[in-house]
DNA sequence: TGTACATCAGTGAACGCGCGTTCACTGATGTAC
DNA sequence: TGTACATCAGTGAACGCGCGTTCACTGATGTAC
C-alpha cells in the first residue's frame, strides 16, 4: 500500500498500549500503575510511549475521550424510554444502563475515580461532565413530588456510583459478586419508592 | 516534675504531627501529602517525624485507632434509639450519626478513601471493620419484608458515603454546599421510603 | 546539693532509590529523481 | 525500475528529579554517686 503502513503501526502501537493500560488499571489501579508497566503489558519499549502521549493522565483522557463517545452512541441507540420517574420502568432503565455501563468500562471508572481524587483539575473536568448529564435527569422528575430535583440526581449517583464500586471492585476483588439483575432491582426498587415517597 | 517533662515533649510533638496531618490532608488530600508537608505544618524538623511513625501510612492508621475509639464512645453514650428500621425516627438517627461523624472527621475519611484505593491491604482491614459495624445493623431489618438485609445495608452504606463525599467534599470545595438538616432529612426519606416498600 | 555522665527529642543536610522522561541509535517505510 | 536520501516508529540504556529516609550532631533532661 502507498500510504498506511507506518500510520498504522503506530496506530497499532497506540490501540495496543491503551487496551494494555486498561488492563493494568484493572488489575493494580490507576496510581499504582507506572509507564513501565503498560509498556511492558503491551510488548513495547519504555520509549515508545511517549511517542504517543505525553504521560499517563494524556493516557487517561485518551481513555477518557473514547468511553464518552460510546455513551453518547449508547444513550441515543437506545432512547425510546420513558422520561417520567414516577414510572419504575423508567428508573430501572436507567440503572440497568449504568450498571451495565459500568461494568463494560470497569478500568476506565476506577482510574477516573483515583486520578479525580489527586488531581483536583480533572476532578472538576469530570464535575462539569456529569453535571451535564444531570441537566438531561431533571425532566425526570417532573411527575414527582421535589421542589430540588438535582438533589434527588445526587443522591441517585451516589448510590449507583457508590453501589457499583462496592460490588464490581471491592467485593468482586474479595471473591463476592452479585447478579446483575439482584443489583438492578435492588437499586431500582430503592430509588423508586424513595423518589416516590419525598 | 521528676519524669514527664521529656514525654511530655514527645507526646506534644506527636499530638502536632498527627494534627498537623489532619489539617495538611484535608487540604490537599493524603495521597499528594509529603512528609515535609506534614513537618512543615506541625513547625518540626523533617527528620523528627521518624521519632514518632515509621512512615505516613502508621499515622494515619494512629489516626484510624483515635477515630474508632471515639466511634465507639459515641455510640455508647447515645445507644437509646430505636432498632427497628420501619420506623421512620431509628433512620434518621443513623443517618444524622453518620453524617455528623463525616464531617467531624472529614479528614480522615478521605485520608482513608485515598489509602484504601492504592493499598489493597488497608482496603481489606477497612472492609472488615465496616462488616463488624453492619452486623449491628442486620437485626435492624427485623420488621422490614427483606430477605437479605446485608444487600440493603450495602445500599445504605453506599449512598450515605457517595453522598457526604460528593457534598462535603467535592461540592463543598466547590462552594457547594448543603445544609445538614436538607441532607439528613433527604437521605432518610431516601432510605425511609425505599426500604419499606422493597 | 553538686558534678559527671547517660539518655533522649529534635534538627536538617545529605544520601539514595524509584521512576518518569530523554535521546542517540536502528531498521523499515516513504519520497525524489 | 533503481538508487540515494529523508522520515518516522520503535528501542532501551542513561539521566535526573523528587521525595522518603537516615544519621551525625546539638541542647536539654534525667540519673548516679
Amino acid at each position: 500500500m502507498l500510504t498506511g503502513s507506518r500510520k498504522e503501526k503506530a496506530a497499532g502501537t497506540e490501540a495496543a498500549l491503551k487496551q494494555a493500560a486498561r488492563e493494568v488499571f484493572a488489575e493494580r489501579g490507576y496510581l499504582n500503575t507506572k509507564i513501565t508497566d503498560i509498556t511492558a503489558a503491551a510488548g513495547r519499549a519504555t520509549g515508545s510511549f511517549y511517542n504517543h502521549f505525553a504521560g499517563k493522565e494524556e493516557l487517561l483522557e485518551a481513555l477518557l475521550t473514547d468511553l464518552l463517545a460510546e455513551a453518547d452512541t449508547v444513550v441515543l441507540e437506545d432512547a425510546e424510554h420513558s422520561a417520567d420517574f414516577s414510572d419504575r420502568a423508567a428508573i430501572r432503565w436507567h440503572v440497568a444502563m449504568f450498571w451495565r455501563f459500568y461494568q463494560r468500562h470497569l478500568p476506565e471508572m476506577v482510574a477516573l475515580k483515583q486520578a479525580s481524587m489527586v488531581d483536583p483539575v480533572l476532578g472538576r473536568r469530570l464535575q462539569q461532565l456529569m453535571a451535564d448529564d444531570d441537566a438531561h435527569l431533571v425532566e425526570h422528575f417532573a411527575h414527582l413530588p421535589t421542589d430540588d430535583p438535582t438533589l434527588h440526581i445526587s443522591a441517585m449517583n451516589a448510590l449507583m456510583e457508590g453501589f457499583a464500586y462496592q460490588w464490581l471492585v471491592v467485593n468482586a476483588a474479595a471473591g463476592r459478586t452479585i447478579a446483575d439483575d439482584e443489583a438492578i432491582e435492588l437499586l431500582t426498587d430503592l430509588l423508586h419508592h424513595g423518589f416516590a415517597g419525598s
